[in-house]
DNA sequence: AAAGATTCCAACCGCAAGATT
DNA sequence: GAATCTTGCGGTTGGAATCTT
C-alpha cells in the first residue's frame, strides 16, 4: 500500500475557498464529472490538490447537500446508528441523505456527544456512566434521562443492562436474586441485539412478540404511547415500590423482578423492568413497529429538551437498513 | 464596551484499502 | 508479488462567530 503523495506541493492554495474557486469547480464538475481528482485541479484551472477539490466537493458544493439544523427525526438516527456502528461517520451519513460525514461527525462532537454526558451515558459505548452514581439514588434523576429522549428506550435499557451486569456483579445478593435468569456478557448481549434487530428488519419490520435467544418472550413492557403520558416533576427519581429509595442500591436486583414505578405527580406509572432487561431487542422492535414519531425542529437545544417530555417512542425511518453494515 | 470563554464547522492531515501498473 | 496511485475515512485543527462575565 503505497502512502498517499503529499498534496502540499508548491504553489497549491490551502484555507477557505473563494466564491471564484467554488464556481470553477462547480462548471468544470457539471461540464466533465469529476473525473480523477488528481488531475481535476489542473484541468479546471485551480491551484488546489485533488484531495481538497473532492472534500469541497463532498462537503459543501454538491447540489444535494441539505444544510440547516439537524430534524429531530435525524438526530434519532444519528444516536441510533451510532450506537451500533460507532464512528462509520460515512455510514452513518449514508443513511441522512443531503447530510455528508463531516457534518454529522461535528453535530455528534458538538451537540450530541454533550448531551449524552449530560445524560450519564457513554458517548463511546452508549452504556451509562452512572453505575457509579447509581451508588447515590440521588444522583439517579430520571428526569434528567427521560427528558432527553431520542435514547429513552434503547439507552434506559442499555443503561439498566448495564447497571444490573454491573451492580451484578459486586453485589453478593446477585445469585440468590436473579437466579433461574440468564444473563449474558455485555457483548453477547450487543451481539443479541444486533442480531434480533436484524432479523426484525428482514421480518417485516414489526413483530410483537418476538422470540428471543434465551427462550423469553418480548413482552410489550407499556404501550409505547405511555412514554408520552409520564411527566416528570423536578424531583424524580426512580422510585420502587415498597423499598426504602435512599438505598436503592441494595435493591437492584428487586429491580430486576419486579416492576418499577415513575412517579409522575400524583399518578405514577408501573413498568416491568424485567422484561425490560431480558429483552434487549425490545427496543429496536419498539422502534420499527411504533407510530411516526414526531418530527420536531425546535429552535434551540433547550427548546429540544424541554419539549422532549412530549416525544417518547421513537422510531427509526424506514430507510434505516443497519444490516448493510453488519 | 472589552476581554475571555465557548461553540461551530470548514478544511486539513495522515492512514488504510482497493485499484492499477 | 511488489510498488505506486487513487480515493475515502476518521481525527484533529484553527479561525470566525457567538456567548458570558
Amino acid at each position: 500500500m503505497g502512502r498517499t503523495p503529499c498534496c502540499d506541493k508548491s504553489g497549491l492554495k490551502k484555507g477557505p475557498w473563494t466564491p471564484e474557486e467554488d464556481q470553477k469547480l462547480i462548471d468544470y464538475i457539471q461540464k466533465h464529472d469529476h473525473g480523477s481528482w488528481r488531475t481535476l485541479p489542473k484541468n479546471a484551472g485551480l491551484a488546489r490538490c485533488g484531495k481538497s477539490c473532492r472534500l469541497r466537493w463532498t462537503n459543501y458544493l454538491r447540489p444535494d447537500i441539505k444544510r440547516g439544523r439537524f430534524s429531530f427525526e435525524e438526530e434519532e438516527t444519528i444516536i441510533q446508528l451510532h450506537s451500533i456502528l460507532g464512528n462509520k461517520w460515512s455510514a452513518i451519513a449514508a443513511r441522512l441523505p443531503g447530510r455528508t460525514d463531516n457534518e454529522i461527525k461535528n453535530y455528534w462532537n458538538g451537540h450530541i456527544k454533550k448531551r449524552l454526558i449530560r445524560m450519564g451515558i457513554d458517548p463511546v459505548t452508549h452504556t451509562s456512566l452512572l453505575n457509579s452514581s447509581l451508588c447515590n439514588p440521588t444522583l439517579l434523576n430520571l428526569c434528567g434521562l427521560l427528558g432527553l429522549h431520542p435514547l429513552i428506550k434503547t439507552e434506559l435499557m442499555r443503561i439498566a443492562t448495564n447497571l444490573l451486569s454491573s451492580q451484578c456483579q459486586s453485589s453478593g445478593l446477585v445469585n440468590q436474586s436473579i437466579q433461574g435468569q440468564q444473563y449474558l456478557p455485555q457483548d453477547a448481549q450487543a451481539q443479541q441485539h444486533l442480531e434480533v434487530f436484524q432479523n426484525q428488519q428482514l421480518q417485516n419490520q414489526t413483530v410483537p412478540n418476538a422470540p428471543f435467544p434465551d427462550g423469553g418472550q418480548f413482552q410489550e413492557v407499556a404501550d409505547t404511547n405511555l412514554w408520552h403520558d409520564i411527566v416528570i416533576s423536578d424531583s424524580d427519581l426512580m422510585t420502587v415500590p415498597g423499598v426504602d429509595n435512599n438505598n436503592l442500591e441494595a435493591y437492584i436486583p428487586s429491580l430486576v423482578s419486579d416492576s418499577f414505578c415513575i412517579s409522575s405527580g400524583s399518578d405514577s406509572q408501573n413498568y416491568n423492568l424485567t422484561s425490560l432487561l431480558s429483552t434487549p431487542a425490545s427496543s429496536s422492535d419498539n422502534m420499527l413497529s411504533s407510530p411516526p414519531s414526531t418530527c420536531m425542529n425546535s429552535s434551540t437545544e433547550d427548546d429540544r429538551d424541554s419539549s422532549c417530555s412530549d416525544i417518547y417512542d421513537f422510531q427509526i425511518p424506514n430507510l434505516l437498513d443497519v444490516s448493510d453494515y453488519m
